[in-house]
DNA sequence: AATTAATGATACGACGCCGTATCATTCTAT
DNA sequence: ATAGAATGATACGGCGTCGTATCATTAATT
């Protein structure tokens, strides 16, 4: 997880330039969002982050007032980028297939662990990554099967959902496995559709 | 979470009965796993644990040396806990109910948030909890499955399992809906079966 | 050009928590 | 019975981290 920049790059002092401030927005978050994913939100130091941001921790308070404002921005930025990938004109096989090597990334598992760690002090964040997360990839496959079965679609496509999940997934967020290959991700959904009988071979 | 003891028992000066001793160690590690549950290792702390315990802090470090000391030993009998319930002469549907409600248990849910959470400091406990916990469910639900129809009961087992889990106990794991009562679990244990084929419904 | 705002570098105060020390007290061991 | 071991109550040192303050420096503003 550790991206082993070249640390000896300074930055001019003084006041900045207007696209100086959005860089070092978007440059704290990014430390913030990597050091939360791999440290969690008590032992992330404000420090490391603003080390790895390349800003001071006085900037950083500049602008997010205190670690959970920090925090809580790169929570709402989140929102964005895990309902990304909207054009998906896919196969219900390849969809799944992509659900479930997204889900085995370092970047999935770490926010997943992150989530699920800090549900009780941010419950905001738990209901943000379940309703433009999973909610959002139940409703694609429900999408897919309604298109190629219409029936029974908003049921199947979260038994389906909890298959692809399954217990590779359980394992890799106890830390116990690697990342699975896209291969791999591929073969466990065909074998998840498989299952529910959702197969290209159709019904009749 | 919080069990409003009787706070004013104070308890006796002095070096203890060998009886004294081990009700110590019981309730030290009962307390520490019910903070550990509730705050996670690192906001868990001694100093509430060992009042909680009714103990000083100079015992806890005397019996365990340190903090980690005590999530290891508290750990190390978890396995045991785990993987209780070793007489089970259920049906499978049954099995599969009991499962689901165990699964959504405030205690299951709080120690699952834990190891999830604690699973790059303590890769142990993520084995031991999966070896002694996930497993163990699976390798029973093999055995009625095996027994019941005699065929690919491995394979079905797991695919079972993560079906038993599904989205609500995700839900549940992100904070998002309250335990289930035994009536749903029993009803999403049987609608899991349904979708593998694995009802009391003869297949042929 | 002069003033103001924002930043880097650095230090530091405040706070929480781990782990230890001291003294009185009670049980065990011999 | 006497000495030693273990505990409660309490205090406190040490450490890490959050958040703030100071001064020099640079850009925006007027």
């Amino acid at each position: 997880m550790e991206s082993a920049h070249s640390e000896p790059l300074e930055r001019k002092r003084g006041r900045p330039t207007e696209a100086g401030r959005i860089e070092r927005q978007e440059q704290i978050l990014d430390a913030a969002l990597s050091n939360f994913l791999e440290y969690g939100f008590g032992n992330a130091t404000v420090d490391r982050i603003a080390a790895d941001a390349r800003v001071t921790k006085r900037t950083i308070y500049s602008y997010f007032g205190n670690k959970d404002g920090v925090f809580t921005e790169m929570q709402r930025r989140l929102a964005d980028t895990v309902s990304g990938d909207t054009q998906n004109p896919d196969t219900l096989e390849s969809l799944a297939a992509r659900i479930v090597f997204g889900l085995h990334s370092a970047q999935m598992i770490g926010l997943h662990r992150l989530v699920i760690a800090e549900s009780l002090r941010f419950p905001d964040l738990a209901r943000t990554l379940h309703d433009n997360g999973d909610m959002r990839h139940v409703a694609r496959l429900a999408e897919h099967i309604d298109a190629e079965r219409g029936w029974g679609a908003t049921d199947r496509a979260e038994t389906l959902y909890a298959l692809l999940l399954g217990e590779d997934y359980r394992r890799r967020l106890l830390g116990l496995i690697e990342p699975i290959t896209a291969d791999a991700a591929a073969g466990h959904a065909y074998s998840a559709l498989k299952h529910l009988g959702l197969t290209d071979v159709q019904v009749r």
